[in-house]
DNA sequence: CGGGTTTGACCTGCGC
DNA sequence: GCGCAGGTCAAACCCG
């Protein structure tokens, strides 16, 4: 992107929207590769990748995360094929707080990618809900189109003590795997929303088991549901007791905040916004995020395919 | 009883 | 072709 400097807020980000290409980095690129190719995602901050285009950069520190363009340190970012290869070669390094945009293209861009293997069956859920019960033994014929499909994914890394970070959203959890070399298990949630086939994998770092790696992956195309056990999500980012004077984007991009113990930890899932009370899995005891109406609001706007898509 | 979770089985893609 | 690992299904179970 060296010439074409994006203003964050103005460019509008397709929906494959990936910060690979922001960095100029051909999104094919498998991270393990980087540093054979030169490039090492454990050093290359965020703010490095952006430092090409300083309005860019500039403007997301200054707009979006409340920082001054010189505190570069903030945070690195890999744009992850997969949320655990950021783990397995990142956390392990001195900089555990991360986010990380992934996106898949509908391209065959990435065959480490673990969406096209089930895909057979995507579809079926998505349009109609039809539910083909026998398609566990099928989805062969379809397997070719189907194939081309691929969602947006976005990596979260947060520190907190529950696995499943309330976001607004409505999750039905479907499925958990044991991960390789990793005792924990990797859970895996669908939106309970009728025809919003956006899921997420949740599982906890093994290098720092307070870190919890959030991916979700499409697009929402519903707003956030309002009556999450009696409260409003959107509310509850709001509500002042969820308000803090620190920014959690601050926190987040600042490895000192990440490692200052406690439960005052750094919230990644800002992703998509809400949080706090009102869900299933909130625990308030033991896991705290701070929002801010403004950051959630620029945020959305950087990523507005991750947080809404519209009924077409 | 409805909705969510658990969990073993199954499917698929990939690497060897 | 085989084994492995990731992802998903769906019956059973749990809970309010």
């Amino acid at each position: 992107m060296s010439n074409e400097t994006k203003d964050l807020y103005n460019y509008q980000y397709p929906s494959s929207f990936s910060l690979y290409e922001m960095m100029n980095v051909p999104t094919s690129t498998p991270i393990s590769s980087y540093g054979n190719n030169g490039f090492d995602p454990s050093s290359y901050s965020f703010a490095d990748c952006l430092q090409s285009s300083p309005g860019v950069y500039d403007s997301l520190l200054q707009k979006t995360f409340g920082l001054s363009p010189s505190s570069s340190e903030v945070f690195n970012s890999s744009m992850d094929q997969e949320s655990k290869r950021d783990v397995t070669n990142d956390v392990a390094g001195e900089t555990p707080t991360r986010v990380s945009a992934s996106s898949s293209s509908s391209e065959a861009d990435n065959p480490g990618e673990d969406s096209g293997k089930s895909q057979r069956k995507r579809e079926l859920v998505g349009d109609g809900g039809e539910e083909n019960q026998s398609s566990k033994k099928v989805g062969k014929t379809k397997k070719n189109e189907e194939k081309k499909k691929r969602e947006p994914r976005v990596s979260f890394m947060t520190k907190s003590e529950v696995d499943h970070l309330e976001d607004g959203y409505r999750w039905r959890k479907y499925g958990q795997k044991a991960v390789k070399n990793s005792p924990y298990p990797r859970s895996y949630y669908r939106c309970t929303t009728q025809r919003c086939n956006v899921k997420k994998r949740v599982e906890r770092s093994f290098q720092d088991p307070t870190v919890v790696i959030t991916t979700y992956e499409g697009q929402h195309n519903h707003p956030i549901p309002t009556n999450l056990r009696g409260s409003n999500a959107a509310a509850a980012m709001y509500s002042a007791d969820f308000m803090t004077p620190r920014s959690f984007t601050h926190d987040m991009f600042r490895s000192s905040a990440y490692t200052s113990g406690g439960s005052t930890a750094a919230a990644l899932d800002y992703g998509y916004g809400q949080s706090g009370y009102g869900s299933v899995n909130a625990n308030p005891n033991s896991h705290q995020e701070y929002h801010q109406g403004g950051e959630y609001e620029l945020l959305k706007e950087i990523f507005p395919s991750i947080f809404f898509k519209q009924e077409p």
